[in-house]
DNA sequence: CCGTATCCTAATGGATACTG
DNA sequence: CAGTATCCATTAGGATACGG
């Protein structure tokens, strides 16, 4: 097996690389980035959907994903008001390797829950 | 471009699979499966290499990294203590899917550097 | 050298109530 | 509907000191 040594750079404290990985390593962007990967949502789309998350950690993350460039937000003039949040060019690139990780995580969960197992006997 | 859809039970609250993104998606974990992709390492040189991580904090990771199968802790018997740690077999699968996200991260910081200026200076 | 233990602060994040 | 505002409990995580 080949294996990819990360660029040098990141190591660093102050690396800005670091403060994107920030940005994906969140508990809720990977889900709604998948959410989103299959076409626009409304807000309470996104908040029935995703299950347990709070009104307010759905609005803290989608604002960062639109700082950040990866979710346009379009507000519909209408009453009631209309919200809705979809992916940009840029969102979408980050499914593929985004996803890559989720199947990853998704294959290996019973070899993670096996090893905890075992690590918990083993300090008993 | 394909996109593909995750799938449903990642959504659901108690969803397995997110316990285990909840261990990939950490600030230290990344850097520290990319260090040790290099092949084995000791604790001090870990702690020098990384740029910013306490011993508290890098003790902590470890720690999690070999609860989960991720990475084997290996103690040799001599004084002064002489620890390494290395990547398991199921631990050298996560570096590609890693290094695809950490790539899309450094191709991609300068577009959201700019987002996170355009964003700063609307809504001024 | 490789940790653990303790203390302490700052940030996270849920619950709830209220608004255009 | 789509938020904002406030309060509050929990946690994360740094600093420091000490131990095998």
């Amino acid at each position: 097996m080949e294996i990819v040594t990360l660029s040098r750079g990141v190591y660093e404290a102050n690396c800005p690389t670091r403060h994107v990985l920030d940005v994906i390593a969140d508990k809720w962007t990977t889900l709604i980035i998948g959410l989103l990967a299959d076409g626009p949502r409304r807000f309470a789309e996104l908040h029935r959907q995703i299950g347990g998350i709070s009104q307010k950690m759905l609005t803290q993350t989608l604002r960062s994903l639109e700082r950040d460039g990866l979710v346009q937000r379009t507000v519909y003039a209408q009453v009631p008001p209309r919200v809705e949040y979809a992916l940009t060019p840029m969102g979408q690139t980050i499914c593929e390797p985004l996803t890559a990780l989720i199947s990853w995580a998704e294959e290996n969960i019973k070899a993670i829950t096996d090893a905890q197992q075992r690590y918990a006997e083993a300090s008993s």
